[in-house]
RNA sequence: GUUCCCGUAGCUCAGCGGAUAGAGCAACUGCCUUCUAAGCAGUUGGUCACAGGUUCGAUUCCUGUCGGGAACGCCA
């Protein structure tokens, strides 16, 4: 065995399919140019019906014109180059040009082999070439709880850097803190009036009740300020704080203490909510920090030298239609004070003056406008706009009996992701979000994700990885020991369904590559229920024909080559949850989940 | 009005130009003296919104129409 430097067995086929194809555009006297895009269209993959054999390439059908010849003729020079590679067991040109592949039992000990050899790297690439990636997500205010929506970007951010960590990419993961500007204000101003209320210092008379004229919504107006923040974590935060201070000391902070002492508060809060999904950050980056040590105004001085902003109308403009922003955007407005967008462009700076080759940021749909911005901004101060990247995700409606839900006792008027959490267990949340795709809408059924029951699929895939480890515990007790040797597991292991296994297994790298490729996550979910269905599904063929048990004595030999393939199986599993962050439990009984 | 996203089974959603369009849920029928039934086998269910175009081949790419959502502040 050559170990891990043998390709991956897809690989490995594709290249040898780019020589045959090479030497057939040799062949035929032309050049690639002369092909285009069809040479580059070429795929190889698994075949939809096992009729047709394992693999199947297209290669014959998109480069026949282009060579002048048709389709049949050039798949059956293609099939006669590859049958003689020994992974290969047959190779033929069919009707519409397809080129059928059955691989040999070599192979199959080669995808067993890599299996077991790379274990929990087995899906991991070279694509990231270790480029440094600083990945940025949630960055939820911290003014009040996180809802529903931040759990889709909490889930969907941190599998991405697991994703990307495991496609040899360098990524650091980073919350960005909002906490200055008009909104910490608010939020001093709020927790003030809810630590003056809870230690019973509140003068009556410098409190109205009011209502807003729009929505009807009652609000409280405390010293001529509006109180904006209200929910029951505002008053649960004002206790904590009360039982430690004394009523001078209350009466005596400053607004600003108020506001530190609230953010911090929540930042706890999310950081606990967060912890509770399995999500934690590399970096915290305050921007209340990057005020205070003059890293925004910095950046506007620079962005003024760099001569892509002008004065108009009593303002400070930035040319962002250069990168397709349908208008250019204010930097300093006619009262002299910065918009949003210099300290966002401040903290981007900061970001590329810390030296990394990609930047990806994961926003809300919402903010679909924000990227020519920001490149914008990010090119003003030298930097190449090319290298960020922003993943929109759209919203998330939780329902619950069919019903959509657009409140929860905790955070009042939306979902907390506290709650969802809670009630479906993290590993189900994140399995539910992690399914769609990140440019759909979509419903989160909590009815459904809070199930631990047969209609969950979560379960079922951890059930299957439950199932295996318990058999192989129990194949130890009674004495049967994993074959070694690949290549004699592959020569044993001959059913369609135990090819089709190892098979899928071999599928497994490219799915993680294409999924770090388009940074979209919903592949792995697919891939491992489709794992998880074919364990189970072999795993109760046994019910109806006794030979498919795996752990049998009087056939030792089989016993142990089935346990080669279910520690692969079972290895695949693992790796394929923990890209989710899900748990992959060696044991799951109707017992504990009925607790 | 302009731009972007979506439209696929009763519901929620997958589907990297390929062969007979899939999964989960829901409905129906079977299967536990056996390595875990949180499972398996099977049935029912589709004008891939519509119309053109490109292609050997289109659910996939292009154009248009219809329908749904979002963004279009000197708010953040």
């Amino acid at each position: 065995m050559n170990g891990g430097r043998l390709p991956m067995l897809l690989t490995s086929m594709k290249e040898e399919l780019n020589i045959a194809l090479k030497a057939a555009v040799q062949a035929a006297g032309k050049s690639f140019e002369d092909l285009g895009v069809a040479f580059e269209r070429a795929a190889l993959g698994p075949c939809k019906s096992p009729d047709h054999g394992d693999l199947a390439t297209n290669a014959a059908m998109l480069l026949a014109k282009p060579l002048g010849t048709n389709p049949i003729a050039l798949g059956t020079a293609i099939a006669e180059q590859l049958a003689a590679h020994p992974f290969i067991a047959k190779a033929e040109a069919v009707k519409p040009g397809f080129v059928n592949l059955r691989l040999s039992p070599a192979a199959f000990a080669h995808v067993l082999s890599y299996v077991k050899q790379q274990r929990e790297a087995y899906g991991d690439s070279t694509l990231g070439q270790k480029r440094r990636v600083l990945l940025e997500f949630v960055s939820a205010n911290p003014t009040g709880p996180m809802h529903l929506g931040h759990c889709r970007h909490a889930a969907t951010g941190d599998s991405l850097a697991r994703i990307l960590r495991a496609a040899s990419y360098d990524v650091t993961t980073e919350f960005y803190i909002n906490d200055a500007g008009a909104q910490i204000k608010a939020l001093g101003r709020s927790f003030r009036y809810a630590c003056l209320k809870v230690a019973g210092l509140l003068d009556p008379a410098t409190v109205q009740h009011e209502n807003d004229p729009e929505t009807g919504r009652a609000f409280i107006v405390h010293d001529g300020e509006r109180v904006q923040y209200t929910g029951d974590y505002m008053e649960e935060f004002a206790r904590e704080f009360v039982s430690t201070a004394t009523p001078d000391q209350l009466l005596g902070m400053s607004p600003e203490e108020f506001s530190l002492e609230a953010r911090n508060r929540n930042l706890e809060m999310i950081k606990r909510d967060l912890g509770a999904m399995g999500v934690f950050f590399d970096n915290y980056v305050s921007e209340k920090a990057l005020h205070e040590n003059a890293a925004v105004e910095e950046a506007m001085l620079k962005l003024r030298e760099s001569g892509r902003t002008y004065e108009q109308d009593g303002a400070v403009w930035l040319k962002t239609q250069d990168y397709g922003d349908p208008e250019d955007r204010v930097l300093i407005k006619g009262d002299g004070a910065y918009t949003y967008l210099v300290p966002d462009i401040a903290y981007h700076h900061d970001k590329y003056l810390r030296g990394y080759d990609r930047y990806i940021n994961v926003f809300g749909a919402d903010h679909g406008g924000y990227l020519p911005r920001l490149k914008a901004g990010v090119a003003a101060l030298g930097h190449d706009p090319e290298a960020l990247t922003i993943i929109l995700l759209r919203l998330v409606f939780l329902t619950r009996g069919g019903q959509r839900v657009k409140f929860s006792k905790r955070a009042g008027n939306f979902v907390a992701l506290s709650d969802v959490v809670e009630e479906a267990g993290p590993d189900a949340a994140r399995w539910f979000i992690l399914c769609r795709s990140s440019d759909s809408e979509f419903e989160f059924d909590l009815d459904l994700a809070k199930q631990a029951s047969s209609q969950n699929p979560v379960y079922k895939v951890q059930y299957a990885h439950a199932r295996i480890c318990t058999m192989i515990d129990k194949g130890t007790e009674e004495g049967f020991t994993m074959l070694a040797d690949p290549a004699r597991v592959a020569d044993i292991l001959t059913a369609p369904i135990e090819r089709d296994m190892i098979l899928y297994l071999a599928q497994f790298p490219e799915v993680v590559e294409r999924s770090a490729r388009e940074l979209s996550v919903h592949h792995i979910p697919a891939y491992a229920l489709g794992l998880a269905d074919l364990w189970n599904s072999y795993y109760s063929m046994a019910r109806t024909d006794e030979t498919f048990r795996v752990l049998r004595p009087e056939a030792k030999e089989l016993s142990e080559a089935r346990l080669f393939l279910a520690d692969t199986m079972r290895q695949v599993l693992s790796n394929a949850l923990g890209l989710m962050g899900i748990t992959a439990p060696s044991r799951m009984t109707k017992a504990a989940e009925a607790e």
